[in-house]
DNA sequence: AGCTCGATGTATCAGTCCGATACATCGGCA
DNA sequence: TGCCGATGTATCGGACTGATACATCGAGCT
C-alpha cells in the first residue's frame, strides 16, 4: 500500500483496460510507458499484481484449451484481466487530479492515459506539473545565485544545463496547455487521431 | 559495497576533499550536486559514512573545545575528514573511466569533479555518455516507429518529447567534447590525427 | 533426432534505499 | 519566558531492485 505501488496500479489497470495481458508482456510495456521516467521489475509487478487480485480489480485467467482437451501438468501464461470493479476503480484513478498527479514519478503514466481523461482533468494536471516544475527553476536559479563565483566551471555548466532543461520542459508543458485549451472549444479540428484500423 | 554506494562512496569523498564537512551540511550539498539527478537519505549517508570510516578513508573531528574548556556531556557537530588514504583513493577513482562512470547514476558526479579530473579522462567519459545516449536514441526511434499508429496521440507526444529531450542531450554533449577538444591541446602534444566519425 | 541457445514466462530473496520519525540543541522574537 | 523553525545525529519498517532459479518454446545447427 505504499504510495509507489499506486502508481504501478494505475499504470497496470490502465494497460489491462485496452487488453488483457500475461506478466511478461505486461512488464516490457510498463517499461516503454514509465521507462521514461523509471524501470521496473518483477519484484514489484508480481506483489502488485497479487495486491490487485485480492483487491478484486483483476483476475487470473488461465487460458485453458478452447474445448476439452486433455490439458494436465501444463501450466504457464498466466492473463490477467480487469473486472467490472477493476474498471469502475481506473476510472475513479483516471479523474484524480490531486498534487500527487503532477510529482515526478506519476505525472509520466497520466499522462500516458491522458486519451481516456477527460478535458478538464487534463488542464488541471498540466498546469499543476507546470507550477510544480516551475518551482524547481526557482530553486536552481537560486542555486546558480548562491553558488555562482564559489565554484568551478564544470559545476556551473552543469548547474545551467539542468535550469535549461527545466526551463525546456516548462515550455513544452506551455504548448501542451495552450493546445488542450485551443482543442476545448474546437473539438475535432485537430483531432486525436481515431482512425485505428485504417493502415 | 553496493554498486549504488559507489557513487555515494565518490561524492562524499569529492565533497570532503574540498573541506572537512558534517553530515547535515554534506546531505545537503550533496542533494544539491546530485540533487538534479537523484536525492539521498540519512538513511544511505549515515552507513556510507560509517563504511568509510571503517575502511580508512576518512576520520570523525569530533571539535573539542579549542582551550581546555572542560566539556563532557556535549556532543554534537561531528565533522568528517579526508585521511590521507582517502585523497589517494579519491584520485584513484577519479582516474577511472569505466562504463559504470557515464550511466545516468553515476555521470553527474563524474561531471560535477571534472575541474580534478585529468582531460584525457575527461574526453573518454564524455564520449562515454554520448554514445550510451545516443543508444537510447535509437531505442526511442524503433520505440517511436513500432508503435506508431496504434497508439494515441498522447503517448506518441510523450515518446516525442523523450526522444527530444535525450537528442537535446547529445548535442549538449557534443558541445562540452568539441570544448575538451579545443582547450587540449595547450596542454601537450596530442595525436588525434584519425578524427572520429563526422555525422 | 539430439543439442544448444536465446526469448518467453513465473516466481522469490537478500540487500539496498527512502520516508518517517525520534531526539536534542540553537538562535530568534514576541 | 516560552514557542518555533532550523540545525544536527540516528534508526527502522517497508518498498523496490538486481540477481537468480526454474521451466517451456521455437529455431538453427550437426
Amino acid at each position: 500500500m505504499g504510495k509507489r505501488s499506486s502508481v504501478l496500479e494505475f499504470a497496470v489497470l490502465g494497460l489491462l483496460h485496452e487488453s488483457p495481458l500475461h506478466g511478461y508482456e505486461l512488464r516490457k510495456r510498463l517499461n516503454s510507458v514509465l521507462g521514461s521516467f523509471r524501470a521496473l521489475s518483477y519484484g514489484s509487478l508480481y506483489p502488485c499484481l497479487k495486491a490487485l487480485v485480492r483487491a478484486g480489480w483483476i483476475v487470473e485467467d488461465e487460458p485453458t484449451d478452447p474445448v476439452g482437451t486433455a490439458r494436465s501438468g501444463k501450466r504457464s501464461k498466466i492473463v490477467y484481466k480487469l473486472t467490472a470493479d477493476g474498471k469502475e476503480h481506473f476510472q475513479t484513478l483516471l479523474g484524480d487530479a490531486g498534487p500527487a498527479a503532477w510529482e515526478d514519478e506519476n505525472f509520466g503514466v497520466h499522462f500516458a492515459f491522458f486519451a481516456r481523461t477527460d478535458a478538464t482533468t487534463r488542464l488541471r494536471i498540466l498546469e499543476g506539473r507546470r507550477s510544480r516544475l516551475e518551482e524547481r527553476v526557482e530553486g536552481f536559479r537560486a542555486a546558480l545565485l548562491r553558488t555562482r563565483e564559489r565554484v568551478d566551471a564544470y559545476t556551473l555548466e552543469l548547474q545551467r544545463h539542468g535550469l535549461d532543461s527545466v526551463e525546456r520542459e516548462v515550455r513544452w508543458l506551455n504548448e501542451l496547455i495552450d493546445g488542450e485549451r485551443r482543442g476545448q472549444h474546437d473539438q475535432h479540428h485537430e483531432s486525436t487521431g481515431t482512425t485505428d484500423q485504417s493502415t
